[in-house]
DNA sequence: GTCGACGAGGTTTTT
DNA sequence: CCTCGTCGAC
């Protein structure tokens, strides 16, 4: 059937596998255990059906998160490269979900009646929006707090993902917001309206747009018959709306293919449904179901953790003829350790001495990982690693778009790509000397902002003309702006629009904020960002749909050559693999986190999230619980409280684990003096 | 209307 | 820690 460079390049699979890429048409599901080799066979799939002519152009491989796409895409063309396409071959479209909303309505949004030249919305932003929409409605006024613009958004986004109604959600979901239903329900029809009439697309938009373009008479089947195949890794994880655009993009033709692990779904908080996987053959009559068993990335020792782990979630329970059970021929390997320490002190520093132990014994630091359940459990570990020069890339949680200097300056860009962004003047003119939201409001009426008729050409004029009745010192200010854009405008490259605006921006930056100076480092690192975009528009899409996610993003092309550890949310860990992983907070109230411990369906997707990360690891698994939490770190005496051990991590999961204690019991004061003289001592080091 | 000072409060995970 | 709201001075 294969020819025989495809031959080679599919040898190494195992026989389900073989069967899953050598499927033929119509609707298949593969639903496997963690690195069973899901993505591998999902990645063999697409190379096989270019191998047998399908044009890549016509395939459509889509994911969730951006980490996931990123590798499926990577795994995906080298792939087809090694089954020995011609160089000429075309890419593989692929992506998130949103990114790929976000490329098909630039190209087709006309067709169902919205201008292609839409403005995104990062959550920021949404939150911004609501916040103006919260003002005029003067809804806040009331006599108990309305909920703050953040937590407005998330409801916002839950309520559209899930279709659960506004009501019904806050009841469940929010109930210290259920007071304010009718008041909430008001400014979520202000926002879209406001959205509608500014031509502007949120996340939730992207999805929802997409779907109506894919559902539409005529362009929808246009759309559905230019793809031939559509595959999704990492099913588990869509959404209803999600589910429903692979519906309708299949009308045409039922050649897809969906991959996943139910017991790894763990985005529930953002209306991600199990059901779309389980019912997948329901949807799609006719599909052909393909198992895997046997995990090709842990030893039987780490798996005999996660099985122990899976025998106790809910839905194992609830079903247990469908228990898998996963297994290896690798049968040898260190038994996973748990190790309860001292506190979160003597955590860090045991990360560090077994991070530098392997790499002693030949595990480079990129094949070593530090899992955790939210980005600030990593605070602590990150001081020590950095004290002792241990370089390290962290994945997930960073704010570097959500920093105020940073939004400023992306507020510029935008405002020259867009002159009716209301949300970028207001912004920036309150940016300036004697100008709050009062003027800013005048000012953009006058400039006419949001009535489509500012060209940029003619902005500097109108911006001018409009501050005359300004004091002396915002008028200057303004008029400072208006130059300042003017130049800007002129200019071809991205990166040396941002290098303009970083010099207006700089006295700005000087007056508004304490610490100006790594404040403007940050802005160079945005103009380094910027050189990799060929246009401002894309600069501008790929701020909103694809962030930069890490350290390393930011940090620049240097540190890719030398070694680094990796640091990450189970959550951006997804579908990813080290040679040692290191799981830190092992401790209930952390795993699962006190926030989730409301309703059962809360803590099973807790339990999830630690079976992905106890499935990341090739060799070697080590998880951490701090026996001790301070709470005021520099107040006065000792308060802390004692950490238990996880409640997923008892019983017969525990029993697959081997133990290791704090250090010595009677080291626990040398310990603790030895880290009061580390700190005395590093502060006496820096006199000299 | 603007701006600085002050104090209270909340605080995941991703697109 | 950062954000949000309030209050008084200009
Ligand atoms: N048949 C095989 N022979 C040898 N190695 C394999 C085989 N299939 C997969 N692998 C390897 O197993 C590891 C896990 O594969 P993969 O990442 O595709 O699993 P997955 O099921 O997608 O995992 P996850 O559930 O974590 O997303 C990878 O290193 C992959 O190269």
């Amino acid at each position: 059937m294969f020819d025989s460079d495809v031959h080679d390049a599919f040898a190494h699979l195992n026989s389900a596998q073989h069967d899953a890429v050598a499927f033929g048409d119509g609707p298949l599901l593969i639903l496997a255990g963690a690195g069973t080799g899901k993505t591998t066979t999902l990645a063999a799939r697409v190379a096989r059906l270019v191998a047998d002519g399908v044009d890549p152009q016509r395939i459509l491989l889509l994911t969730f998160t951006r980490r996931a796409a990123g590798e499926m895409l990577s795994r995906a063309r080298r792939m087809v490269a090694a089954t020995g396409a011609p160089a000429s071959t075309g890419k593989v479209m692929g992506g998130t979900f949103h990114a790929i909303a976000n490329r098909l309505l630039r190209r087709y949004a006309d067709r169902i009646g919205l201008a292609t030249d839409f403005g995104l919305l990062d959550a920021a932003d949404a939150a911004d929006l609501i916040d103006l929409v919260r003002d005029d409605l003067e809804v806040a006024k009331g006599t108990s707090r309305f909920p703050r613009k953040a937590t407005l958004a998330s409801i916002y986004g839950r309520v559209v993902n899930s279709r659960v109604p506004l009501k019904a959600t806050l009841e469940s979901q929010y109930p210290w917001c259920a007071e304010h239903t009718e008041a909430i329900g008001r400014v979520f029809t202000g926002y879209g309206q406001r959205k509608r009439a500014r031509n502007l697309l949120d996340y939730d938009d992207l999805l929802l747009f997409w779907k109506v373009l894919a559902e539409a008479e005529g362009i929808g089947d246009e759309l559905g018959g230019s793809f031939d195949h559509v595959l999704v890794d990492e099913y588990q994880d869509t959404n209803a709306l999600q589910a429903e655009i692979v519906a309708a993009l299949r009308r045409t033709n039922d050649n897809v293919t969906v991959v996943g692990d139910d017991a790894q779904a763990v985005y529930g908080f953002r209306a991600a449904s199990v059901r779309n996987i389980l019912d997948f053959p329901q949807t799609f009559p006719g599909t052909r179901i393909v198992r895997l068993e046997q995990s090709y990335r842990s030893t039987q020792p780490i798996l005999d953790t996660a099985n122990a782990l899976v025998a106790e979630m809910a839905q194992t329970k609830d079903n247990p003829e469908f228990r898998k059970s996963l297994f290896s021929d690798r049968l040898d390997g260190p038994q996973p350790r748990l190790h309860t320490c001292h506190d979160e002190d003597d955590q860090s520093a045991r990360v560090c001495d077994a991070v530098l132990d392997r790499r002693e014994q030949g595990t480079p630091l990129v094949q070593q990982a530090v899992l955790f359940r939210t980005s600030h459990h990593a605070d602590l570990l990150e001081l020590e690693l950095s004290r002792r020069n241990i370089p390290y890339v962290k994945y997930g949680g960073l704010k570097f778009l959500e920093a105020a200097h940073v939004k400023d300056l992306v507020a510029l860009l935008r405002l020259l790509d867009n002159p009716d962004d209301e949300l970028a003047w207001f912004r920036i003119l309150q940016r300036l000397e004697g100008i709050g939201p009062g003027r800013a409001r005048v000012l953009m009426e006058a400039i006419g902002v949001g009535e489509g008729g500012v060209a940029v050409a003619q902005l500097g004029d109108r911006v001018v003309e409009a501050a005359v009745h300004l004091p002396a010192a915002a008028e200057r200010a303004v008029v400072g702006l208006a130059v300042a854009l003017g130049d800007t405008a002129a200019i071809d490259e991205v990166a040396g629009q941002v290098q303009r605006l970083r010099e207006w921006y700089g006295p700005v930056c000087a007056q508004t904020f304490e610490d100006p100076i790594p404040r403007m480092a940050d802005l160079q690192q945005l103009e380094v960002l910027a050189e990799q975009s060929t246009s401002r528009t894309r600069f501008l899409d790929d701020l909103v749909l694809d962030p930069p996610a890490s350290t390393g993003d930011l940090a620049g092309p240097p540190l890719l050559d030398e070694d680094y550890l990796i640091l990450s949310t189970i959550h951006s860990a997804k579908g990813l693999e080290w040679d040692t992983v290191h799981l830190l907070h092992a401790a209930d109230g952390m795993i699962p986190s006190d926030m989730s411990t409301g309703d059962p369906d809360e803590v099973e997707e807790e339990r999830r999230l630690l079976y992905v990360a106890l499935t990341r690891p090739r060799h070697e698994l080590d998880v951490y619980v701090p026996l001790r939490y301070y709470h005021q770190r520099f107040g006065s005496g000792d308060r802390h409280s004692f950490g238990q051990v996880s409640r997923f991590l008892q019983g017969p999961v525990r029993d697959t684990m081997a133990r290791v204690g704090p250090r010595d019991a009677e080291r626990d004061v040398p310990v603790l003096a030895g880290t009061a003289a580390d700190r005395v001592d590093a502060l006496l080091d820096e006199l000299w």
